[in-house]
DNA sequence: GCGATCCTGGCC
DNA sequence: GGCCAGGATCGC
């Protein structure tokens, strides 16, 4: 479900939880871990909320001294931060107790995400996180940095260079879509037959299609919401995603669907070469 | 690089 | 029943 804005909205929305001080923690038998046991998990009880960050499509919660909680949605994962005492939601993998009643739930049907522990602050040493590309919205990603990644890889097709979470961490399909069309290029086309120009291109079409999705609290196709339970506009204003057979948003042509591998991929012929 | 795989749920 | 779904990893 969650790319980039979406977990960024989502981080937002839990910031009133900064402060909070953790009473404690419970995992469900099928909790997806990574690299970290229960019992882990569970010591953290009594440790405060000191931040809250994203890295691609991760989420940090930093907690005083120690190690700090690192969160990915996957692909149906949910963050909501309730009254302890709201009925539990199936799939709640993780429900986090804090002394003033107030609780943050982790839900997640498919259990493609993951619940992890980290020692660092930015979370370099959790893989995953290690591997990522750089973030969108660091300065020091120019284009030049981005087309040297980019030479690294010239039989990836544009789509899955977009998908590739080492070369542009958050992008996921619906963003990987609308950033093609915005840079007007074909998602069949090779690394290795796009000029420089054309690659620069492609990273301010992902930075618009990312932004814009953070200023409408990202997509809800079906059941996103934020941590307070708020649906993302998103879905209003999206280009090509899940429009097959229909014309983009803007009118400029039709929207056709391929498979890419083994994803859909909506692109509109008519503009993107 | 590509395809299979991990899961559940919703839709046709 | 089969197919599809907002993701990432692992093996070849």
């Amino acid at each position: 479900m969650p790319e980039l804005p979406e977990v960024e909205t989502i981080r937002r929305s839990l910031q009133p939880l900064i402060g909070a001080t953790i009473r404690a923690l419970q995992l469900s038998p099928v909790a997806p871990l990574k690299n970290c046991a229960a019992s882990a998990v569970a010591e953290l009880a009594q440790r405060t909320v000191v931040g809250l960050h994203r890295r691609g499509k991760f989420l940090l919660v930093a907690l005083d001294r120690a190690s700090h909680l690192v969160l990915h949605l996957g692909m149906s994962g949910q963050l909501r931060m309730l009254a302890a005492d709201m009925p539990l939601a199936r799939h709640t993998h993780l429900r986090i107790t804090f002394e003033d009643r107030r609780e943050l739930r982790y839900i997640d049907p498919r259990r493609f995400g993951g619940i992890g522990l980290c020692q660092s602050a930015t979370g370099e040493d959790f893989p995953g996180i290690a591997r990522l590309g750089p973030e969108l919205n660091d300065a020091r990603f120019t284009p030049d940095v981005f087309v040297a990644h980019c030479r690294r890889h010239p039989l990836l097709n544009l789509k899955a260079l977009c998908l590739d979470q080492r070369i542009l961490a958050g992008l996921g399909n619906i963003y990987a879509c609308e950033a093609l069309y915005c840079a007007a290029l074909s998602p069949t086309r090779l690394v290795r037959d796009t000029p420089d120009d054309a690659l620069a291109r492609l990273l301010a079409g992902a930075r618009r299609a990312l932004q814009l999705g953070i200023d409408q609290g990202g997509t809800t196709l079906k059941d996103y919401v934020d941590g307070l339970g708020h649906r993302g506009k998103m879905q209003d204003f999206l280009q090509v995603y899940d429009r097959e057979g229909r014309h983009t948003l803007d009118g400029r042509g039709s929207v056709v669907r391929i498979t890419q591998q083994g994803r859909s991929t909506w692109w509109c012929p008519e503009v993107q070469v």
